[in-house]
DNA sequence: AATCTATTGACAATCATTTAACAAAGATGT
DNA sequence: ACATCTTTGTTAAATGATTGTCAATAGATT
């Protein structure tokens, strides 16, 4: 069903899709056309047919979309229906800026620790979580059955950390650190690289 | 020169040689070929080759890249030589967070002040800058020449931001709100979306 | 100095993605 | 109930990106 040849471009656009339809649910809209879609979202009406029609029929002739259902169906092909237990290693600005921030709970990510190496934070509460040495880490995946992490901290331990992820089963690393990580093609490794964003801002200005 | 048509997905790529190459450099490595690289990198010869030939020929038959050289060459680029005044609106978690980030300054981006439109946290400094209300923005984007704005507010007031933004002279937005800005074409957009990156990850753990 | 080796830059071939076109299906209006 | 309109799903065409190939060139070796 879910094929796994969907290609990567298709899978970047869902979140989109699934943003926009949020908003057109949220208003009440029923249905919408790949069409008037397509205006709304300054893409080809084609694309969305075609994106949609990757994961099978979820429109109707002479109808378009139903926005509640297409919403669900996105949902779910993301994933958005499971929850998943997620670990914050790294408790600096960027670390605790995301502990902090609710909406992704309202998802399913559930943020159920943080670690760091410093021990002036250990014992500090983020909205009730308690920041731990890294060398708990390890026994807290294992117990808590942690399937993301997400890792801010400097790119020199960055490396180290992700195989030691690795070997305590962590099924996905959600990666803010300015480097590549070397970990096996079976754990789902999804990069931020910030630094990265803004050197294409930056082209940008200088190439207008 | 640094001819328009320069596609997207080569730009993408720019950030990564660079930062490739800024640790060859570190480690004293002069030289360096487009195989030895790709297979650090782990992406084609080829398409390293293509790359960089689409901003001239950096390299030399028999000898390959000097990768003090090409490092220089994509910083210039990249537009790294230039420095950018950049403000930071939204002085929430994440806002703080990347204004506390020193990092950015050392590529030449740096941030002049933060704005916010919470009045508890008006005069709070954060590295010497103080937060202030919104209101005084737009004044000090014109008086302190400010070129980027970096958009961390809820995605409510984004929209109208950005256009504000505008209509004072802003060349780029960095935008981590999660909407898409309605701004014309000469200005600069990078968005970086986290829900949208949280949700790509959660795919890749559905379907492994 | 001549030969060999490494490696680029350019081009051609392949592969992937996007757009266009249209028949088929269903909704809508009379 | 019929005709008309809308809009999808699908196939084909066009465009774009990546990879493979190789002659040309410069460094390295003898």
């Amino acid at each position: 069903m879910d094929d796994k040849s969907i290609s990567q471009a298709v899978v970047a656009r869902l979140p989109r899709y699934y943003r926009y339809l949020g908003d057109l649910k949220d208003k009440g809209v029923e249905r919408i056309s790949s069409q008037d879609l397509s205006r709304m979202m300054k893409v080809t009406a084609s694309q969305i047919r075609q994106d949609f029609n990757n994961f099978g029929g979820f429109g109707q002739q002479g109808y378009g979309y139903n926005v509640a259902y297409l919403y669900d169906e996105i949902a779910r092909i993301l994933g958005l229906n499971e929850k998943h237990n997620l670990i914050v290693i790294g408790a600096g600005n960027l670390g605790q800026a995301l502990a902090n921030y609710m909406n992704f709970e309202r998802r399913g990510f559930i943020v159920r620790g943080i670690f760091d190496k410093n021990r002036q934070l250990h014992g500090k509460e983020l909205r009730g979580i308690v920041i731990q040495p890294v060398e708990q880490m390890e026994q807290f995946i294992r117990e808590n059955d942690v399937d993301i992490a997400v890792l801010t901290i400097p790119k020199e331990g960055a490396v180290k950390t992700a195989e030691l992820l690795v070997r305590c089963g962590i099924k996905a690393i959600w990666n803010f650190a300015h480097v590549d990580l070397n970990v096996p093609d079976s754990i789902v490794v999804e990069n931020v690289h910030l630094s990265d964003s803004l050197m294409k801002l930056s082209y940008g200005i200088a190439n207008r």
